[in-house]
DNA sequence: CCCGTGACGACAT
DNA sequence: TATGTCGCCACGG
């Protein structure tokens, strides 16, 4: 699993958020054991969009489940992306977080 | 090759 | 509790 790059890492987890829920970057790290480069997994989604098969970006959001990316993704479509999903999302920023939050190292527990 | 930037997070004040 | 600062590491210029 070492071969594997860090970005395909993130992409593996990202891709196994099961829908209706969402996680957060640190939560990733923490489950790639690079919990400090929090940073580095944005960054990887920030190309989650170029690969495939094409990555759930939207539904990883940060500690606070704050939308920080839907900056990226333009205007409200990362919000309407998770509630078409069944994630509540208000004011960019997600509903439940606690209910609807998707820890790998929990839900993996690996 | 060096510097700045960035989808974050934790700690310090 | 809120605001500020530092650390983390990869990529672009």
């Amino acid at each position: 699993m070492d071969d594997i790059n860090f970005f395909d890492k993130v992409y593996q987890v990202a891709r196994l958020i099961p829908v209706g829920r969402v996680t957060s970057y640190g939560a990733i790290a923490s489950y790639l054991g690079t919990k400090g480069s929090s940073r580095m997994v944005g960054y990887a989604m920030q190309a989650a969009g170029k690969v495939v098969p094409k990555v759930p970006a939207h539904r990883v959001v940060n500690r606070q489940g704050l939308l920080t990316a839907k900056f990226h993704f333009g205007g409200n479509l990362m919000a309407e992306l998770l509630e078409s999903e069944g994630v509540k999302v208000k004011d960019d920023q997600v509903q439940e977080f606690k209910t609807v939050y998707w820890d790998p190292n929990i839900e993996l527990a690996l």
